[in-house]
DNA sequence: CTGAAAGCGCTTACAG
DNA sequence: CTGAAAGCGCTTACAG
């Protein structure tokens, strides 16, 4: 017992018109008249008739989709992002594609960029090679971007906003300040270790190897981060972190809590992101707030404003940060 | 400059072949002669054509895209689940829809579950209208379920999983034991709230109404449970809670914690799912580990496996889950 | 092993 | 305001 799916010559059969009026009928109303209009709704609603995507977005040389290329799905980091992104693009008439690029290879990543996939590319993952993103189809970066690439980019200024954090460690009395920085080569991780050293330097702060830690911006990174810390001399390791991601600064309290050390009493602690768990555990975490569903919408409304043909001016779009004070940073102890 | 996009006649007429023969070379090679599959490989090769996805999923009828429908893409819940499902589409070809069911409206729901637009569903949300989804296009449910809808599930047993969490404590040496429900209504809370009385009924434990909270998975939902818990008389109250979501767990904790108290010295506490970030807070949370990847990677699968046509016995595929015990449990003071 | 032809379900420039 | 016709880019049953 299959089913019979009416299309669109059902329909102008039932309604007495040809296919041309039904298609107008339905993508622009205005080009019929009235009577004509009122007899094809009667035979879509008699039919049950539903319009087939596929064959509209052959005609019209598009797909309808535009693909989300995420650094790793399983992060809830980009859930938000993600969000901010469907939010935007469901009421549009786009379907949000979603493509993991660990998960897929190279080789598939070719095929997300290809026109015949998808109408638009929205770049979550900043190591993707340039090249072979270069001249296809629009495209838009957001929170990470790719160097070399040119597209627009939605973002935040990760360099100051990691001054904020610092300046805010330095203004509590913290003379040694330490860093955890996020995956190595990331272009997130450069520009907030930058943002870090830039403000050790204007405030007169002294700027230690042993003070930065590597990271990768997960929990565990932070946990081992905390290992480190824990082993170096008292009187020389910093009294203050910032750390490159909340995830981080949540390994590394629950690992110096278990030592059974205090925060902020024995280190404050300083995240990044503003994820909604860190206001949650004790000690809440400062941390510095990322409008992370703003971004998936302002880079997906930027990105649907180029394929309407718009005028784009290729500037980026920097959001701005704000540093969320809580209970995790402190003067420090004497 | 627009950029010329070769379609398959291009191919055909540099290759001196019919676009019938490049489109076997493509899809089947085995039907066409070596000279000949050479021939088109160049032709490809020198012209740059790639397979427009669109035109062939209109001649096959099909759409080549699977919707997830997730009741809120920004709850890192689904994040894992979504990974999962993204790692068995992608490989097999095709395309990961998502769609927000609370963004998007009933209306448009309807348009998900349309076979113009999506070859199959993987449904994530369990309150959803299972008349609107009824005898649509080939569905799979995983996580959570709509009642009546006639679909196979991919889960895992909540109310064996509630018992093993809530018999952890009484094994402990607990006697009263709480619980923080999920959303009203939700059919993951209505489980487990069920193998919480089971487990207390069958271990001879009472069952008392001040020691059940209504929650809703969230964190500041469990925040509010642990207001209500510290403002009940201390010889009355749970000395062990089990909660819905580790979320919840979290929110519990952290509260608790900034009132003084201690887990598990003044409380003890499971949670439920196993979201990396709670083995990494202070203290780490015992739990029940749900298997989310897999959950995905089932769910994907068997829905892959219905539209090739194989056969399905329509079974729940129930995935087992494990108590993780770390260290937010502990006896009961004396 | 290969080609000519029909067709998937729409849309739109053209003519009236 | 409306229709006939061509075409978007493929695939496949049919015939050879």
């Amino acid at each position: 017992m299959k089913k019979y799916r009416p299309n669109i010559s059902d329909v102008a059969r039932l309604a007495g018109v040809s296919t041309a009026t039904v298609s107008r009928a339905l993508s622009n109303p205005s080009l019929v008249s009235e009577a004509t209009r009122k007899a094809v709704q009667g035979a879509i609603a008699t039919t049950g008739y539903r319009l087939n995507e596929t064959a509209r977005n052959l005609r019209h040389r598009r797909t309808g989709g535009i693909v989300a290329l995420v650094p790793n799905l399983a992060n809830p980091f980009f859930s938000q992002i993600l969000s901010g992104i469907a939010s935007v693009l469901g009421p549009a008439g786009y379907n949000l594609l979603i493509a993991d690029t660990r998960t897929a290879g190279a080789d598939r990543l070719l095929d997300y960029a290809e026109p015949s996939r998808a109408d638009g590319l929205i770049i979550l993952d900043g190591s993707l090679p340039a090249a072979a993103l270069t001249g296809r189809i629009p495209m838009v970066e957001a929170c990470e971007w790719v160097p070399g690439l040119a597209a627009p980019r939605v973002k935040i200024d990760n360099r100051a906003a990691a001054g904020l954090a610092v300046n805010h460690l330095a203004d509590l009395g913290h003379s040694r300040i330490g860093h955890v920085v996020g995956p190595a080569g990331n272009v997130l991780s450069v520009a907030r270790l930058a943002g870090y050293e830039d403000t050790l330097r204007s405030r007169g702060l002294p700027l230690m190897q042993s003070a930065i830690y590597q990271g990768d911006f997960s929990l565990e990174s932070g946990r081992v981060a905390a290992e480190v810390w824990l082993q170096q001399p008292q009187d020389t390791r910093p009294t203050a972190l910032f750390l490159a991601s909340d995830a981080m600064a949540c390994g590394f309290i629950g690992e110096v809590q278990r030592h059974g050390l205090s925060v902020p009493r024995d280190v404050s602690v300083v995240g990044f992101d503003d994820i909604e768990l860190i206001a949650h555990i004790s000690p809440p975490l400062t941390t510095i707030r990322q409008p992370r569903t703003a971004i998936g919408q302002i880079a997906a409304e930027r990105l649907l404003n180029r394929l309407r043909g718009g005028e784009d001016t290729d500037q980026d779009t920097i959001l701005s940060v704000e540093l969320i004070i809580r209970a995790s940073t402190a003067a420090p102890r004497l």
